[in-house]
RNA sequence: GGCCCAUUCGUCUAUCGGUUAGGACGCAAGAUUUUCAUUCUUGAAAGAGGGGUUCGAUUCCCCUAUGGGCUACCA
């Protein structure tokens, strides 16, 4: 299976024809996260051969349009990283990228099948194929049923002539041949065959709006756009049939295509949707989304604090490896690695929480500064102002423990807000009955020392602690009590450091008042 | 219901007929630490079931089961 997908592969550049992908959604919601994988992989094959990227908007159906959705879905890509060669927001060759905007363009390919025998009109009422439904049990407009409904087949020329130009609506179905194997090469899964007798006669251009169906625009675009591979989610492989017979009745060569799996929910059953990332706790959508309809908002990989590094990578190792050990893969690791063998062939449920680990180890990658940056607008939030370089110095030291850039505010906010109670726990646990009277004295050791930096302070307390024969344990817990409210935080020095000489005796004196 | 696709630890996966079935997430334990984390070490944890083919099947074939997808004038 592997060395015939090799060989499917290699027939590209046998011919020298130049790899061109495309990621084709339809504008009819937020982009889904499985979307983005499907778009990624598309992306990172392109790369990887020195292909093309193509955007391509298929908002055919303008009932389910929705207004925003194809800026959604570009800023989301934006934001991601992954740049497109051509597409509606930065033009190309093979300009519009826009199905609607193409409009004019699919009518004659249909008259072209029509004229060639492979396609007719039809003229059944939905209400009538609707009947039909509850009248035959599995019913299916075919070359079993085509010739008892109401077409160009079944009526002569004039009636069908006549009753296109009396403006009543009409389809324009595919004419599927029956008893024949149809063999869809897909570089994932090898042969897939189908009887054609199983597919039916799809609808492939409707009067009412003058627009074709998914299935022919998307032929006809694949091939004007000189597409060599499509790459796209399992749920088309029932329909990839039909796509090689459109090629067929065209007289087109038909790409490569390679179906991927789907992503599944994380538990019980079923494919990923919106609701698993609600009950959850995470996002399925790269961006926040507003629900033009319904008001309704849904969060976002970015605004939960993901950043894109990780979420590619979480994403292309969800039903793919790299064929090593080797998981935290930069992007243009990925590109050079990235290969359709391997691939996998099943759904992968939804491992949120790896994604989260993806993003600790992304956070580790990043410098101080970077993190920092990132981390500003939260303190801001705070209403909290500090000098860019202490940010820098506190985000050094506690970012190993987080997994998100928000979540650094739990593990530093007592550098900006002191302490104004005291763990209750804590308290029990670490002051003693000696602690006020000891710490009291830790001050005076504190306000004798100039240089307050974390080294030379901590030589100087340990030393007294020494002389003094004190706990060490005892001091130092109860000297954190006062200076962080609770027992957490970095080495006990590196905050008195940053806290300064003032503000840490300040924090050790208001401890000894309140906890008497 | 019909058609198609899939099936290795709880999860993502490695394994191209011969392995003590490997890694990672998560989980548990231990170590480190003046705290909390981090980190490190260790551990538990898998070939859906049944038939073949073969000297030998997780790996190839068939059946069953299970899961997924499709079955629109949606994409």
């Amino acid at each position: 299976m592997r060395i015939f997908a090799e060989i499917l592969l290699n027939s590209i550049f046998m011919t020298a024809k130049k790899m061109r992908v495309r990621f084709a959604p339809s504008p009819t919601g937020p982009l889904h996260i499985g979307g983005v994988r499907t778009a990624l992989y598309n992306y990172l094959l392109a790369k990887k051969h020195g292909g093309d990227f193509i955007l391509r908007i298929e908002d055919t159906d303008t009932q389910r349009f929705v207004p925003g959705a194809e800026e959604y879905i570009i800023e989301s890509f934006h934001w991601l990283g992954i740049t497109f060669n051509e597409g509606p927001h930065c033009g190309g060759p093979y300009a519009p990228y826009r199905q609607s905007e193409r409009k004019n363009i699919y009518k004659q390919y249909v008259d072209e099948l029509y004229k060639k025998g492979v396609a007719y009109y039809a003229f059944d009422t939905p209400e009538q194929l609707e009947a039909k439904r509850e009248e035959i049990p599995n019913f299916q407009y075919d070359a079993s049923t085509r010739m008892s409904m109401t077409n160009s087949l079944t009526l002569s020329a004039e009636e069908t002539q006549a009753w296109i130009e009396s403006g009543k609506p009409y389809v324009v179905r595919v004419k599927i041949e029956p008893n024949e194997n149809v063999v869809v090469n897909d570089l994932i899964r090898g042969e897939v065959i189908i009887h054609s007798s199983v597919l039916d006669d799809k609808v492939l251009f409707k009067s009412s709006d003058s627009l074709p169906t998914y299935h022919l625009a998307n032929i006809v675009d694949d091939h004007l756009m000189e597409i060599s591979l499509v790459i796209r989610g399992e749920e088309w492989l029932p329909s990839a049939p039909l796509h090689v017979l459109l090629y067929r009745y065209f007289g087109w060569e038909a790409p490569q295509f390679a179906h991927l799996p789907l992503l599944l929910k994380p538990e019980g059953n079923g494919k990923l949707s919106k609701r698993d990332g609600d009950r959850l706790g995470f996002p399925v959508f790269p961006l926040e989304w507003k629900d033009p309809k319904s008001g309704e908002t849904s969060t976002g990989y970015r605004e939960t604090g993901y950043l894109p590094e990780a979420v590619i990578n979480f994403l292309a190792l969800l039903g793919w490896n790299p064929g090593n050990d080797q998981e935290v893969l930069s992007l243009n690791e990925l590109i050079e690695l990235f290969s359709l063998e391997k691939c996998s062939k099943s759904g992968a449920k939804f491992d949120y929480k790896k994604g989260e680990w993806f993003n600790h180890q992304y956070v580790q990658l990043k410098s101080n500064k970077e993190i920092a940056d990132l981390f500003l607008p939260v303190l801001e939030e705070k209403q909290i102002s500090a000098p860019c370089s202490q940010v820098e110095k506190i985000v050094g030291l506690v970012k190993e423990r987080v997994n998100f850039v928000k979540e650094l505010w739990d593990q530093v906010s007592f550098f900006f807000i002191p302490p104004v109670s005291y763990d209750e726990k804590t308290v029990a646990k670490r002051w003693k009955p000696e602690s006020a009277e000891q710490l009291n004295e830790l001050c005076d050791i504190l306000q004798n020392i100039n240089d307050f930096s974390a080294h030379p302070t901590e030589e100087i307390v340990k030393k007294w602690i020494e002389e003094k024969q004190y706990h060490l344990g005892n001091i130092m817990n109860a000297f954190r009590l006062t200076l962080v409210g609770e027992s957490k935080g970095p080495h006990i020095f590196d905050i008195t450091e940053i806290l300064g000489k003032e503000e840490s005796i300040r924090r050790i004196k208001r401890a000894i008042e309140t906890l008497k």
